[in-house]
DNA sequence: TTAAATTATTGTCCAAATTACAATAATTAA
DNA sequence: TTAATTATTGTAATTTGGACAATAATTTAA
């Protein structure tokens, strides 16, 4: 231990690292970026940024959101914060990993000055990342799967009208498990969602019942303490 | 957004607080210091320093439990960041909030410099603190309050031994509703625990037998998959 | 037009877990 | 020895969960 002057602590630097998860083809995925600038230049990352001084965290992480996708109040849920020493090789960087959950059909991914390019990267692809993305990455989709069975977040990924199927491939992806069709409805048989006369479309099967999420009653229901969400 | 110097990044600075819960009297408590300095002078306060520029934050964290209770060798569970750019008044600083479960018994609390006193408070009685600490508190209580659901982080507050009523109690404080004995026995069935021959002193009436958690059990049955602790 | 194929949806049965409540056992204090 | 208190175990009814079967709706190919 050593004593140092007070103004001696202002000398470090915090980023956010926005993971920006998706769904699709049956698989979760990140958004990544290819670095366009040292350090790690040409590494595959996690998108993140330095904040600035007078700029608060989640709304840092909406900033970067933005830029990437033109998407803007979207909830962004905290993950955790990495700060060893060493782990940016400039200086003393921690780092504050936040994430969103997004429809991908809702946007175009945009380009960036920062990103050589940029793509999305199914769970189990994850290549060798910059810095300790990797480690910030599969600690952040842990919260994400615990997320999954204790709050309604599965339908901020999926399309607003979904059929029972596709709600239930994401969960086996996520839980890396298969599951009984008819137990599975039975299991969400209280989430309250909305039947649609509408069906899928552009299958050489039967088509499926369109339905989507009733986030007023689930509200309104979780208010007067008479429903729980729970996988 | 103004463009600013990479330079001019590095003028923040981070701290960790560390709550440090544990349980006595029926109620868990966290420890809370009187603050010996500006700024928020006499306020009551959750621990906290700034991290050296070359500490590792659980590190940091450790420290601080060191200073106020002489404990090492505790594991540290990360809470939250909070990093409102006002949230101190002397410049950008943000906080990583680290908890510590700990028993109370095994040690004596240390007077320490900058805190003119301590006390252990009872989570249901906290006052007005210095900071954002309630929110941080609240926070990080909501946290372990999730733990204590899913893994059997309860031992770590417990006496070594314990009666399975004082677990049971515990457990009704925490999550603020009575259970009935014979199902709690019920549901703690599966639990790998140690029956002593030893009973509890000093009652008034039958005294119940005392057990213990028996870790290593636990951890060898974790690896197996054949068990997932579940309240 | 019809039958085969495919998938959606619903139902049944059994085992396991949960709940409410009762009974019994062990200990202390008078 | 008895009353009081608390620990511990048991029972029965209900609810939930998992395996599997049956039926319904739709497409495609003959």
């Amino acid at each position: 231990m050593y004593l140092i002057n007070f103004t001696d602590f202002f000398t470090s630097a915090f980023s956010v690292d926005c993971i920006i998860f998706g769904y699709s083809e049956g698989k979760i995925k990140a958004l990544l970026i290819k670095r366009a600038i040292e350090p790690y230049e040409n590494f595959w990352a996690v998108p993140g940024d330095l904040v600035y001084p007078t700029e608060d965290l989640p709304q840092a992480a909406e900033r970067i959101l933005l830029e990437l996708t033109g998407l803007s109040h979207i909830q962004m849920h905290q993950s955790q914060s990495f700060g060893k020493p060493n782990r940016h090789p400039q200086g003393r960087v921690i780092t504050i990993a936040y994430f969103a959950l997004i429809r991908i059909k809702d946007f175009e991914i945009k380009a960036s000055s920062w990103a050589e390019d940029i793509k999305w990267t199914a769970m189990d692809e994850i290549p060798e990342l910059a810095f300790d993305h990797n480690f910030i990455l599969s600690e952040t989709y842990a919260l994400l799967k615990q997320k999954l069975l204790n709050e309604p977040v599965c339908f901020d990924l999926l399309p607003e009208r979904f059929t029972l199927n596709e709600m239930q491939q994401l969960y086996e992806f996520a839980l890396e498990t298969d599951m009984d069709k008819a137990n599975f409805r039975k299991k969400i048989k209280y989430v309250p969602m909305i039947a649609h006369d509408e069906k899928q479309q552009n299958v050489k099967h039967r088509p499926a019942k369109l339905f989507s999420f009733n986030k007023k009653e689930y509200t309104n229901q979780v208010e007067k303490k008479d429903y729980q969400f729970k996988m």
